[in-house]
DNA sequence: AACGCGTGGAT
DNA sequence: TATCCAAGCGT
């Protein structure tokens, strides 16, 4: 294996390590709030609230994470349903699901403290390859590269690398090259310095589309950009296909003897979408939704405007029906509970569940799907 | 090893 | 509107 890596080493290009860096300290991002720092704890939240989901969405949730669960300690001391309050609206929850269990078992088996290095850090729970490489570079300066989609779309072009993402030879090929690109001898934070370039460059420079070669560091080295086919890299071949679907939510609403509304919510099981999650009732048709609710009050049901919502791999129309009844009346559904208007903030639920009962509060005769009478 | 898993931004 | 995809991981 060492050949090959040997051999890979040989066709890289000279002096991109050394250039990047230069690049990232003067033109690189430096006032993010998971910056400036050692700690792995606030490293690795970072890391993992970061996988597949934008810097501007995480900032808010990484803040108020971190003012809630300031240490490991306290993350792993505390109820899975806060946990996942405050994950809420952030999306792939089993991220967050995985982050407390990490937890535990940091505190638990290690003593509070994280492993050091990427190797074992990658046993954890939630940790993979790239973010065990990530927490091990930032913190201690490891000589192990990253390989997210950054580094896939800056090193394919770079490299004029044409393997298929799609597959898993490609990519795991790509982080061997990765790997070979990592500095020889990184001084300091040199590491920190590179890793960050690799990602800046990436999120700045080497955008997706329409990218400005004109002011990157390596411009010269890279061999895309010799060929004029920086469009054509990465490659990736298979296409996610997204199925429609359409989900009837009963929306049960009741106003208790203290003058709050609450809303009736059933937690989600715990696999597949929003698994865990509260939520409310959910039904395939419209006919499976009325035949649940008690015949008395079918005619109180009221249909409001649809919400599309995109997930990956669906594309769901969620139809909601809203129904007003007496809390006696609730009979219809078992394993759930009444949950008052001042409590969803403390419960962990999908984002556009979210919006939709924020709506109604806030006058959702606007939303009535019925005519104005 | 391909697929399931959220949400929002950019084009 | 449709599509891609973003500091990926688990199975």
């Amino acid at each position: 294996m060492s050949s090959q890596l040997v051999g890979a080493g040989a066709d890289l290009p000279d002096g991109f390590a050394a250039e990047l860096i230069a690049w990232q300290r003067v033109h690189g991002r430096s006032g993010l709030p998971w910056q400036h720092t050692r700690d792995p704890y606030v490293v690795w939240l970072s890391e993992v609230m970061l996988q597949q989901t934008q810097v501007s969405t995480v900032l808010t949730y990484f803040l108020r994470f971190l003012l809630r669960f300031p240490d490991v300690q306290s993350l792993a001391s505390a109820p899975s349903d806060e946990v996942m309050a405050l994950w809420s609206g952030l999306g792939y929850y089993s991220r967050a699901r995985n982050l407390h269990r990490c937890a535990q078992v940091v505190v638990a088996e290690h003593g509070g403290a994280f492993p050091r290095s990427a190797r074992e850090l990658a046993l954890l729970p939630g940790i993979g390859e790239s973010t065990a490489a990530a927490i091990a570079a930032f913190c201690h300066g490891e000589r192990i590269s990253i390989l997210d989609g950054n580094v896939r779309r800056v090193l394919s072009r770079l490299l004029a690398f044409s393997g298929d993402m799609s597959q898993a030879s490609a990519q795991k090929a790509l982080g061997s090259l990765a790997q070979a690109l990592v500095p020889k001898t990184a001084a300091g934070d040199d590491m920190t310095a590179y890793t960050q370039g690799l990602m800046d460059l990436g999120a700045t420079i080497c955008t997706r589309s329409r990218p400005l070669c004109e002011r990157c560091p390596v411009s010269a080295l890279c061999r895309a950009r010799a060929a004029g086919t920086v469009d054509q890299f990465p490659v990736k071949t298979r296409k996610t296909q997204r199925r429609h679907e359409t989900w009837w939510l009963l929306l049960a609403r009741t106003v208790l003897a203290s003058g709050q509304t609450h809303w009736w919510l059933q937690r989600r099981p715990s696999q597949g979408i929003w698994a865990g999650l509260f939520c409310v009732p959910v039904f395939d048709s419209d006919l499976s939704l009325m035949e649940t609710v008690d015949a008395t009050q079918r005619d109180k049901l009221r249909l409001l405007e649809p919400i599309s919502h995109s997930l990956t791999h669906r594309e769901l129309r969620l139809q909601p029906m809203l129904l007003d009844c007496a809390e006696q009346d609730a009979g219809w559904v078992s394993n759930g509970q009444w949950v008052p208007e001042y409590a969803l903030h403390a419960h962990g639920m999908p984002a556009p569940l979210r919006t939709l009962l924020l709506a109604q509060r806030l006058g959702g005769g606007l939303q009535d799907a019925e005519p104005a009478r």
